[in-house]
DNA sequence: GTGAAAGCGCTAACAG
DNA sequence: CTGTTAGCGCTTTCAC
């Protein structure tokens, strides 16, 4: 009679799972048993409570269910959700993960250490079942830290810790790939765009392509060739790598920019001084973003399979959901992708 | 001296709020109060409370805050995260939400009307406090459906819906701004690439930019030199949209591919084949993608800030959480960006 | 194989 | 201004 004009009155309540049970004639704790397919319930009754659910479109409220049990809800951190190789990670992880009645949900985090533990803290806060941290910029111990409380997949980031699995891409081997396709073409002397901001003895993936880039270098008889240039991984940064090139007293004749977005940085400042790729020199990048393949582009990059990388990531944060002790960190294999920046040296 | 072997034995328990209650001598509902900076507290028992929470460590416990009250969550439905566009609005959301004590959480959603609406449902089971939906591709049914269980904001779609807000850039004005923008480079026949999939008679920025299309080409006296083309707005779209272009018997002179992606797909295809832009045709986008001002790109197109639409998600969602009930339906000024890609008809 | 009852951490309603 | 208490929707013992 009263309160039509409250919006709250004439919303249908939620069925609850109280009402599944008494719409079924069982009790809850049979009707919570279904619902979550544990152990111990007749095909009887699973039939019954199952048509009760339905018939009263019942879905579980996930923060009732995070305060005993499970949210079956887990967390992803990125640094920034505009990054085409963290869409496909997402997109492989969902694959996985919602086939088991696991939702993922994104925590845009930003790009420095404070505000992704934060954000860290934040997924805890929502009693995620397990975390995906894509190439955190926390600390070591900072990670040991969440993975003693919560299970945890870092993906991109290489590790060895014991309490946390991760996969990324072998690195390492994908810029020795860089190096044997620029030496093949003839290039002896190489620069490599190094985003030095991060220590080089990290295990982030700009410190291991360093290495990979020396060591590749090395094999091929170049040490005295390589050229390490540092400028940050961003558009920007591509821009500032080309006025340090070009301040060189013996400029490279191929760059490495390991990354893309840094090489698309480079080819807009050749650009913009009338200067084209790979005229000015060979230019390489690594990521195989979407945009790399776009024809005026047509940037040499080396590819990652971002997509089976969240399956992996899903696949082995169930296996630490359902109680899974020990480490697996596995290194996927990168594979070259030559396009047209890159030609050979006297051409 | 049992269970050492046990992770959750050495895991010391979070601290709860009767932790700090206790620690602080007070009652837990004035330590909640505290928490929510509610009405009715003295200075002296938040200092004694706050002080007890830094001692502790403590930090709410999300699901239980949801069962009763508010989660301080909003949830952000995109259909991928790998869009430079839905990133600024995210970053320009959180930047409202943050300060105010309130996290983003974002559900990719993918392309489709179904897993839309689930992804939806799932944010709901989840307790937000509320909505964001950008670019949703549900009907407006749903939509009002939606918003009368929770309050919601949608971003990118147009709409007059009494029960939600929603900010969006004013694309008719911004199809318009191109369309001057070519007649004024002497071109007459122009095309544009529909992605009809999408009713044309729907409110999605797509039948909206088409309309502007076409009323800005009747402006011009040009309407007989309207070409639409049907192609999907993406990288593959674009390529398409090149063979349908090339099969006219009177083609354009200038395309307005509808947006960046499909403008992007249009010079892949292109460039392949040994054409350029704008030797072939002029050629705009929409959205000012940050690919787009890449130098061996610059393409010419429309400005959107997402970072404000964001920013104004962000507030009328805050608004609507806290208890307003009319709607808000704001259009913002998009702003030419002319590049390289467009050029006088006859150079 | 099924049910009754306690309780997760917090907020809201009310009493003092 | 502060404290007591009930209960949100679910899972989990522990009886039966």
């Amino acid at each position: 009679m009263s309160g039509e004009q409250d919006p709250r009155a004439s919303r249908p309540k939620r069925a609850t799972i109280v009402d599944v049970a008494l719409h079924a004639g069982v009790s809850t704790a049979s009707a919570s048993k279904v619902l979550r397919n544990a152990y111990g319930v007749s095909d009887a009754m699973k039939k019954k409570v199952q048509a009760s659910m339905d018939a009263l479109g019942y879905r579980p409220h996930r923060p009732a269910r995070g305060m005993r049990g499970r949210t079956y809800t887990v967390g992803m951190m990125v640094s920034d959700i505009d990054n085409p190789f963290f869409s496909l990670i997402s997109d492989g992880a969902s694959s996985v993960l919602r086939p088991r009645d696991y939702e993922l949900l994104v925590s845009p985090a930003g790009y420095d250490a404070v505000s992704q533990n934060q954000a860290i803290e934040a997924l805890i806060d929502h009693q995620m079942d397990g975390l995906i941290l894509v190439a955190p910029l926390v600390t070591q111990a900072d990670l040991e830290r969440v993975a003693a409380e919560i299970p945890v997949v870092v993906v991109g980031n290489h590790s060895e810790a014991l309490s946390l699995d991760s996969v990324s891409g072998d690195d390492a081997r994908g810029a020795g790939l860089i190096v044997d396709h620029l030496v093949e073409l003839g290039h002896r002397r190489i620069g490599f765009v190094a985003n030095h901001q991060v220590s080089p003895e990290s295990n982030r993936p700009e410190s291991v392509r360093l290495a990979g880039f020396l060591d590749a270098m090395e094999r091929h008889g170049l040490e005295r060739d390589a050229v390490v240039i540092d400028a940050q991984w961003s558009l920007d940064g591509g821009r500032d790598a080309v006025r340090l090139i070009d301040a060189l007293d013996e400029p490279p004749t191929a760059v490495f920019a390991g990354a893309d977005i840094t090489a698309l940085g480079i080819m807009s400042e050749l650009w913009g001084q009338q200067r084209s790729v790979p005229g000015a020199y060979s230019l390489a990048g690594y990521d195989n973003s979407r945009i790399a393949s776009v024809g005026p582009i047509g940037l040499t990059t080396i590819d990652q399979s971002g997509d089976e990388m969240g399956r992996t990531a899903g696949r082995l944060l169930l296996e630490r959901i359902e109680g899974r002790n020990e480490a697996t960190h596995l290194l996927l294999d990168p594979a070259l992708v030559a396009r047209t920046t890159t030609a050979p040296r006297n051409s």
